[in-house]
Order: structure tokens, then sequence, then C-alpha cells
DNA sequence: AATGAATGAGAGTTCATTCAT
DNA sequence: TATGAATGAACTCTCATTCAT
């Protein structure tokens, strides 16, 4: 293929991973036919195998694409020099922009990418793995400097600020009147502080009794 | 379907919902047949249809089956009166151990009820809008006694609560070597504390101002 | 079986064929579900085959149900010896009366009885084919008593008195408003005088010439 | 669907309706299965889907396409200036020799329409009924031109018509060999002048006063 | 005499996929 | 580059039938 017609093959690709991705999103991936997806682009449904081995393949695309950019921008944050509270905050930016911004392709690898034959999975999980890594490197950092209690748990931090923006952004791209940098702030300000009232001069070790003496029963 | 004696029917009725919550979590809904329902069941496919008129319909049931006794157990911690922290502490526990007792239900009512007719949806939906209610109706208490900062979005903070114990629930019903307990802590510590370090003496307006700094670009 | 319970059996078995009438009638046979039969009978569906063997059989009873009393009535008018317009306007009267009277099971015989398995099929038709004779006959010797025109097909003439009646037994049971002793009366005159004005003094020939000189190519 | 260059489709499409209507014709709507409708065309069931919606649909499409030229011709014949007498003949041969050339399509119309959605079958009946009314204009004209006995009840005499034609319809689906040309004949000589004998010369009010005579008791 | 429960075969329908054009 | 046409497998659902009780 000359240059040029490589390039309309790409970008009729590209919209094909798009109109995929919003299919998906909104149907999930059973749920979506071949046909609803050639239907957004503007084809026909036989024309998308021209651009896909497969759905399975168009999954794939899809999830890669969501997932790239987003870590790729966590690389930014992570090798930036800023303290720990602002690189927390472009984490949560660049997170619940995302869906947004990069259309539905997020929500999608994270909800669809089970559907995925095991070594894609595996693949994309990595990439995946390699974001949350980053957040807890970031999270030691923190600790490290002093920013952050060194009672933390890390994996748990990390895991619980991407759980708590997966969260909203189901409600992000269901919902296009959400305020996006509100939440922002919402969820930073929680994840820093917590929701508790301070008083004028207060232990740590208070805040860890109050859960402690709750006498709580493992069942 | 039987008048008296029901005990048979009904018994095995409750079987049915049970094996398609655990397909439809694993699976989602229609990524599920009805075949792989029967089968974990133990029956034919075709006698399915003795218990469910159509494969929605057993969806409707599963998530009915998710949030009925979620929903319970939150009026329960609602009219109880603890102080907030324990109340807090409670919906979390509740919320996620439901992962863990009430097999999959509840995830299921959270993926997948968009796939239901919109009179049944919306009928379980006022059932899942009512917790969240309760929720926040228990962090208005909360800044009312001063537990809380009275700055915070109590509308925000029920359905930051929710997210984050769903995010975890995921993670459970996935992994059953987690540690139901040691999450539960965490996450109670996380909404109440946050993970920034205090120092011995500190202001408020300190943690907002951190947040406000970043000279965050609205896009 | 004691002789009473035989009864009690032999009364249900002929309320299960007037159940299977009625709704062969409405769904036609392959549109009907023993389930449909069952509930207008007030049992379960399982319990039918208490009374029929299969679905089959239970149409061969409607069937021959439906038209034993027609072909009996027919033998008393065949045996009479009235004058043939009384014949005839007494097989019309049986005929269409059938539908009213004898629930729908002739109609069932008439559009239903194809499904049967062939031994079945060709027993009952025999009974229909003996109906047609005799009305044969019975034209046949109107012919010889002067009553009818030497011209005419006797087995021409059986089939469309059946044919019209048949027509008009689908209007009498979909309508029940219909006024029976009305379409009886006009059938009968039809069939004996045409719809012809007569002028006084008249000759047959030209009412045949009148057909003949169309000119009609036969295709 | 395409647009242009829609003759392949067109063509096919039309041959899967003629085969719905032999499949029809011949087993009823319910007793049809789409499989045999598409190994009468020559194709894989799930093709059939191509060209139809549903199986519903090609019952509606086989019905229109029963019903349509008949229809039309009606039109031709209704709007012609024969006398009453050709005018019939030409009605009965138009309605027997549908049976013959358009398939088994009238058939279908005839016996199945009832299982259409309620729309499609009004929206078709209003077709079979102007059938009928035109044929009631041309019995009235009949009437007023001295053709017809002013005593005959037009709506009665249509009906008639059309019964004995479908009844005579039904053998010649089914019996290739019956000689169209022969029934024709016979059918309009029934129609015009019944069967009885005429005497050289004759009263009308003797025919009537046969029937009369009769003595018949209403039920 | 009747029923609840289950079954298995087959129905209509959808859909990912293929391929000649 | 794209499409019309077709396919076959899978799916949901129905239903006649069986049988222990």
């Amino acid at each position: 293929m000359p240059e040029t017609e490589n390039n309309k093959y790409q970008h009729q690709r590209q919209q094909a991973i798009r109109s995929a991705a919003a299919v998906f999103a909104e149907k999930g991936f059973h749920g979506s036919s071949t046909k609803d997806i050639a239907e957004r682009m503007g084809i026909k449904q036989g024309s998308l195998y021209y651009y896909f081995k497969s759905k399975e393949e168009a999954l794939g695309e899809v999830c890669l694409f969501g997932i790239t950019d987003y870590v790729d921008r966590m690389n930014g944050i992570a090798a930036s020099d800023q303290p720990f509270e602002a690189k927390l905050m472009a984490t949560i930016t660049s997170h619940l922009s995302s869906y947004r911004e990069k259309n539905e392709a997020l929500k999608v690898y994270n909800d669809e990418r089970l559907y995925l034959p095991e070594a894609k999975r595996i693949t994309l999980k990595s990439l995946g793995s390699g974001y949350r890594q980053l957040l807890e490197m970031i999270f030691e950092e923190g600790v490290q400097s002093g920013a952050l209690r060194d009672s933390i748990d890390c994996h748990f931090a990390a895991q619980a600020v991407i759980g708590i923006c997966n969260a909203w952004g189901d409600v992000i791209v269901r919902d296009p009147d959400v305020d996006l940098f509100d939440i922002i702030q919402k969820c930073t300000d929680l994840l820093l502080n917590g929701f508790r009232e301070r008083r004028k001069i207060q232990r740590t070790d208070d805040d860890i009794d109050v859960a402690g003496n709750l006498n709580y029963q493992k069942n």
C-alpha cells in the first residue's frame, strides 16, 4: 500500500476503534453487535472486517486505546518533581478527565477486558498494573517525604484512588452535566484529609483509636 | 405454581436465583446463557422456564435479591443511635460483607441492572436511591454533631463511600483470599482521616490551601 | 373401573373433547397448545394425558365428534320421503345449525383434519365422503323426479352445497349475531333458483346460452 | 437492502414470498416452519431473515401478494360495461383462476390472515372488503338492469359467490387435475339459474312458496 | 383422578463471520 | 475499499410428553 492509502486506512481504523469504544461502553461487549458498531461508523456490517479480524480484536484495540495514553500520562506525572499533593491531584485529574476526553475506551478497559482471550488480557493487565505500581510508588514517596502518615498501606491506597475514580467515571460517562473539576477537587480533598473534623490540636493516634474501639467482630 | 406446599417450588426458585446471580456476576447478563445458569443449578436448560418467565425476569429477581437485605441492613444502621464513626464503619462492613455472604447478586445489581426493562429498573433504582439517601442523612448528622467538617458535600460523600465499596467489592468477589476485615478498617480510616500526615498543630485551612494552590485550569 | 367411575371418566373425556374443539376452532391445531385446552377445561396441562394419549388423538376425537351426528342426521334426511326441495333445505339447516349447536367441532373437521395421521384421516374422510355421496344421491333423485334440470352435475352440486354451507359456517362461528334462519332460507333459494330474473315465459336453453356465449378462452 | 441494483434482492424476495405461500397453503401458518420455507426456496433457514424480519412479516407479504391483483382484476371487471351475466362469469373466472396462476397466496389470505397482528390484518381486510363491495355493486346493477330478481339480498349474494369460489379454490389448489373451465361454467350456471327444473310457464312466486312451505321451525 | 416437576426436541431469531464482486 | 448475500452456530423460548406422587 502506498503511503497515502495507508494513511487513510489507519485513519478509518481509528474511527472504527472509536465507534467500537462508544458502543461497547454503552451496551457492553456481549450486548453490542458488529452491526451496531458499523452503523455508528457509517459503514456496512461486513466492512468492519476490513479493519478487524474479529469482534474480539476490536475489543482488544479499544482496551489498548483506552489504557495507553492513560498510562503514558501517569508516567509523566510520576517522573515530574512536584510534591505529593500535586501528583495526587494530577493523577485524579488525568484519570477522571479521561472519561470525558478520550471517549469511552477507558470504561471499556475497566469493564470488558475480562472477555478478552487470556494472552491479550494479560498483556493489557500488565499495563494497568504498571499504572497501579507507579501510583503506589508515588504514595511511597509521599510517606517518605512526610506528606503522608507512615501507617498507610500504599497498595490499598493506590487501589482506593483507582476505585474511587472509576466509580465517578461511570457517573461522568453517563451524565455529561457533572462538573468534572468539582469532582476532582472533592476526591483529592477526601483522599488527603478524609471527612473528619479536626480539633485544633490533635494526635493522629486518636483517629486510629476511634476506629479501633468499635469492637468489630470479624464474622 | 402451587399454592400450598410451595416449599419445594420456592426453594428451587431460590436456587435458580442464586445460580443466575453467580453466572451473571461472572460473565455479565449478555455474556451468560440460560444454559449456563441451568447447568450451574443442575437442571436442563428448558426447565429454567419453570421458574422464570424469561431470562430478563431472572435478572430482575437477582437484582432484587441483591439489593433487598442490603437496604434493610442500612435501615437498621441509620435507625441506631451510634456515633457517626460507628455508623460509617457499620455501613462499610455491611456493604463489603454483602459481597462475601450474599453471593454475587449485589454486583449484578450494580453492573447489569441497566439491561432491565425500564419499569423494573426504576422500581429497583428507587431502592438503591433510598440507600444513598440514608447514607447522606448519616453524613448530615455527622456534620451537625461536629464529627465531620462542615465543608463536606454530603451527596458527594455518600456516593464516594458507595463507589469505594463497590470497587473493593469487585476485588472481593473475584479473590476469595482478600482479608475482608482489613479492607473494612482501611476504608473506614481513609474516609475519616484521609492519607495525609497531621502535624502536631494544624489548621484546617491549610489542607484546603494545598489543593487550592495547584492552579488547576478547568478545561 | 366400576360403572360409576367409568361414567365420570367418560363425562370428563367428553368435556375434554369439547374444550379441544373450541380451542382448535379458534387457533387451529398447531396454534393451540395442550395448556390452552387444559385451561379451558379447568384442569392442569399434564392431566389432559389422562384422557388423551396425545394431542393428535385429541384432534382425532374432535373431528370424529364433529362429523358423527352431522352424518347421522344426513342419513335421516336421505332416508325420509320428503320431496327434493325439502331434503335440500333440511340438509342446509342441519349443516348450518351444526356450527351453532355442536360447538366448533365441525369446523375443526373441515379445517384441521389434514393434520391427522393418514390412517385416521382416511377413516374420517370416508365418513365425510359418505355424507357427500348421500347428498349426491339426493340430487340424483331430484333429477329423476323432475325437480331438477337433468343437465346438472350431481357431484358438482353436492360439493357446491357443502362449500357454500362451510363458507357461511365460518361466518356463523365467528359472528354470533348472524340470523341463522335467514341464511338458511337464502342459501336454499339460491341453490334452487339462482339469482336470475325469470321472464314470464322462458326456455331453460336460453340460460345456458347466455353463459355459453361469453367466449371464455381457457388459459 | 440495496437502493440501486436491487434487482437481485427484489427477485429473491419475491421467490421467498412464493415459497412461503406454498408452504403456508399446505401446512398452515403455525404448522409451517421457517426451515420448510427456506428449504423450498433452496437456501438455509437463517438466510430467510435477510428477506423477512420475521415469520409473521412473511405471512403479511404472502397475504398482500395473494389479494393484490385479485382485487385489481375485480376493479377492471367492475369498471367494464359488460352485462351482468358477463361480469359474474368474469368474476368467477378471475377468482378461480387465481388459485391456479398465482400459486397459493390467495388461499393463505383466506385461511391464515387472522394470525397477523391486528394492524396489518385490518389493512388487508379493507382490501378484501373493497372486493366484496364491488361485487355487491355489480349485483345491485344487475337488479336495476332487470337481469336479477329484485328480491335478492346483494350482500348475501356477494358473500355466496366468494364462499363458493373459495370452496372450489381449495379443491383446485389441492388437485391439479380439476378442469378449471368446467368448474367456472357450472358455478356461473348455478348462481344464475339454480338447480331447479323450469316448467315452460312458471311464476316466480311458486319458487318462493316451495321453500316457504317447509314450515321450518326457527330454533 | 390429577398434579408438580422436569425434560428434550424443535421453534424463531440473532449474529459473527466469510467471500465473491 | 466496501458491500450484498449467505451461512451456521448459538441463543431464548415453547411445548408435547412423561412420571412419581
